[in-house]
RNA sequence: GCCGACGUAGCUCAGCUGGUAGAGCACUUCACUCGUAAUGAAGGGGUCCGCGGUUCGAGUCCGCGCGUCGGCUCCA
């Protein structure tokens, strides 16, 4: 047989030929640092034999930035990590132990509980293993051969495991340790030259809370140790762009003991958040949106109405005023639901666009609070589209439309997920069947990639979600636009059609920027802290050079001032070059220093990172106010 | 909520095996009046997260609680 190369050369094997026997073919020294063969695009072992015909690459060492390269290698790092810890800790259980993004984990149940100190004698294991050496040897068993095997071995997460599989099962062994792994793995443990251990953290089995928790191990592998220092520096460099620590840093928000989860906004902050509101504000009148303003807090018969009392409650703040139990709000739509009720109901009102940057409390489990990111308090730029079935396509797509000009505005990469029916879903089958269809339809007329989540919609709605990843890569949703027959139905909402006939109306409940506050943290992060000139709570800094040239600059702060810009005056008796060095680390985007050589017509300009000019008030002027123009 | 770690001045952090707290930056004052990322000096500042316990004595050891961080689960 005969597999092609990826130069387009064709190389003869005997029948049943491996990946290891095309490298051996080619050169011992590609055999002896080959690590994987690609094949169409798909990971395969060295170990499996190769298909006539077939198109194969052969990875090895060399290929140590390769996303499959790694993959293998942090497969392989794994298994050292499970030989270790049933080495180290007799009687350790074994579950799974997969390569993720930027490294791999092992799952374990431990005989006791395990602490951080643990990670440094596993990590010492390993690296002894890796001296001693490693080989991958490969094997298959019929599913209940390996179940016995299991059984016999007291590994009840692989027993499980096996049941679940489907005919033939594949083994893997290094060392001491043999496991069930569709694989591939490396040949050998040499290729594994820099590996840390890096955390511990409890994860249920299955992913499942009523499953019992086992240790998760996380650590991470390279071919070479500058691979793993540069990946440390990552780290290091996003924890300088972590929200929390610029919200500190710029003086935007702060957090207390006192109120876990509910930001404090100090001015600066309060400006950026200002900002934004008022130009949601204007967009919304732009694109017809009326305002409106709803309770803080109901009575639970409004909840129960919409059905979050029974699936929420739990994550509501209640309280109980003169026997009658009320809770606050946890999102606007029953609120929205409940005042249009109470307005004109006919098609002509149609559609009608509610918005509400509305105060939410949610009670969050402590454990999943994360600064600005997730909260117990929030404000979205929410609002509420109740329309006619055949009006459903043009409110989706303009709200689609809407959201992306708010992301190209502030040049975010956006994730779209489309959530779809949960098992705990309100209404039909056929309601839903539509509904899904409606999201898709206005997806697929924009031509946006999405990828679809079964059971993640909401109970009353599927939904687009739109994500955004923070400094670490984690992904966050900002925006949705979800459609919802079920809350006008449950409300009894209706409205008077043309024909004189009484009809429930669809809504879409979205939010596009999502939490004001969620939106601020992922957005610092995005751009480090560089606020756009129209987002700067401080746009420019005036520096007059001496005590001489106060006043002078005074004159040039008012005068920009005047001009709508947000300036302010740094006359402290400190060096220019201190007064300079403390106006980049605040990000303030432009610098204008004052003194003996500066006039109108030129004025020493310093933007952010450096960078300088002489300017002409005018063309200052003239820049600024474009910066800050939106 | 669960697992692990952490909680010392406004911030970042040091404080070994228990002997009642320290640095840098920030802040205040004074001097300097400065040309594009840190001028110098002096000074103020701490319920060592909280509550209990062990001890002659607890920032340090133990228990409980709260908060934060990294995960898991959850996310209307």
């Amino acid at each position: 047989m005969r597999v092609i190369l990826p130069d387009g050369k064709e190389l003869e094997l005997e029948e049943g030929a491996t990946g290891l026997d095309a490298a051996r073919a080619i050169g011992p020294k590609l055999a002896e640092q080959a690590v994987l063969v690609r094949s169409n695009g798909a990971v395969r072992d060295l170990r499996l034999p190769l298909a006539d015909g077939e198109r194969i690459q052969i990875l090895t060492t060399r290929d140590r930035q390769d996303p499959d390269a790694l993959y293998v290698l942090r497969h392989s790092a794994a298994h050292l990590l499970a030989e270790a810890a049933r080495r180290l800790y007799p009687g350790t259980m074994v579950a799974i132990g997969p390569p993720i993004e930027n490294g791999f984990y092992y799952d374990f149940e431990f005989p006791e509980p395990v602490g951080e100190e643990a990670l440094v004698r596993l990590e010492h294991e390993i690296r002894r293993q890796i001296d001693e050496g490693r080989e991958w040897e490969r094997w298959e068993l019929e599913r209940d051969e390996a179940r016995r095997y299991f059984e016999q071995q007291g590994e009840p997460f692989k027993v499980e495991l096996v049941d679940t599989a489907e005919g033939e099962v594949s083994f893997y062994r290094q060392g001491e340790f043999v496991d069930l792994c569709r694989g591939p793995h490396l040949q050998n443990a040499k290729p594994i030259r820099a590996l840390k251990l890096l955390s511990l953290a409890g994860a249920y089995w299955r992913g499942d809370e009523r499953n019992k928790q086992l240790t998760r191990v996380y650590g991470t592998a390279f071919y070479d140790p500058k691979d793993l220092q540069e990946h440390l520096d990552r780290l290091e460099e996003a924890k300088r762009r972590d929200h929390r620590r610029l919200g500190k840093d710029l003086h935007l928000f702060d957090f207390s003991n006192l109120a876990p989860g509910m930001p404090l906004w100090h001015p600066r902050g309060m400006v950026i958040w200002n900002i934004l509101e008022d130009f949601r504000r204007r967009e919304n009148v732009r694109r017809g949106y009326q305002e409106v303003r709803t309770p803080q807090l109901y009575d639970s018969d409004l909840w129960r109405t919409s059905g979050h009392w029974e699936k929420y409650q739990e994550h509501m703040f209640r309280l109980e005023i003169e026997g009658r139990d009320f809770g606050l709000k946890p999102m606007n739509c029953p609120g929205h639901c409940l005042l249009y009720s109470l307005l004109p109901k006919s098609y002509r009102e149609l559609p009608l666009r509610l918005a509400e940057a509305g105060n939410l409390h949610r009670n969050e489990l402590s454990g999943v609070l994360h600064g600005l990111l997730r909260v117990r308090h929030f404000v979205q730029d929410d609002a509420h589209l109740y329309c006619a079935h055949d009006q459903i396509q043009d409110e989706l797509s303009a709200c689609l439309d809407y959201a992306y000009f708010l992301y190209e505005l502030f040049e975010l990469e956006i994730r779209v997920e489309l959530s779809l029916r949960p098992d705990d879903k309100l209404g039909t089958d056929e309601e839903w069947d539509f509904a899904e269809s409606q999201l898709e339809q206005v997806l697929a007329a924009r031509g946006l990639a999405y990828s679809r989540s079964e059971g993640e919609g909401s109970f009353y709605g599927p939904k687009i979600d739109l994500h955004m990843a923070d400094s670490l890569g984690r992904s966050w949703q900002l925006g949705t636009v979800q459609l919802d027959l079920q809350m006008p139905k449950r409300f009894g909402l209706t409205y008077q059609g043309a024909d004189n006939a009484e009809h429930t109306p669809a809504m879409i409940h979205h939010a596009l920027l999502g939490s004001l506050e969620r939106f601020i943290g992922v957005y610092l992060e995005h751009t480090g802290g560089d606020l756009p000139v129209w987002l700067a709570p401080e746009q420019v800094r005036i520096l007059p050079v001496s005590d001489a040239h106060v006043e002078k600059a005074e004159a040039l702060a008012g005068e920009l001032r005047e001009r709508g810009m947000r300036v302010a005056l740094d006359d402290r008796s400190e060096t220019l070059g201190r007064r300079i060095r403390e106006a980049e680390l605040e990000k303030i985007p432009y610098v204008v220093v004052w003194g003996e050589r500066e006039s109108r017509d030129a004025l020493a300009v310093r933007r952010r990172h450096g960078e300088q000019s002489m300017e002409s008030l005018e063309a200052l002027l003239e820049e600024l106010q474009a910066a800050a123009m939106v």
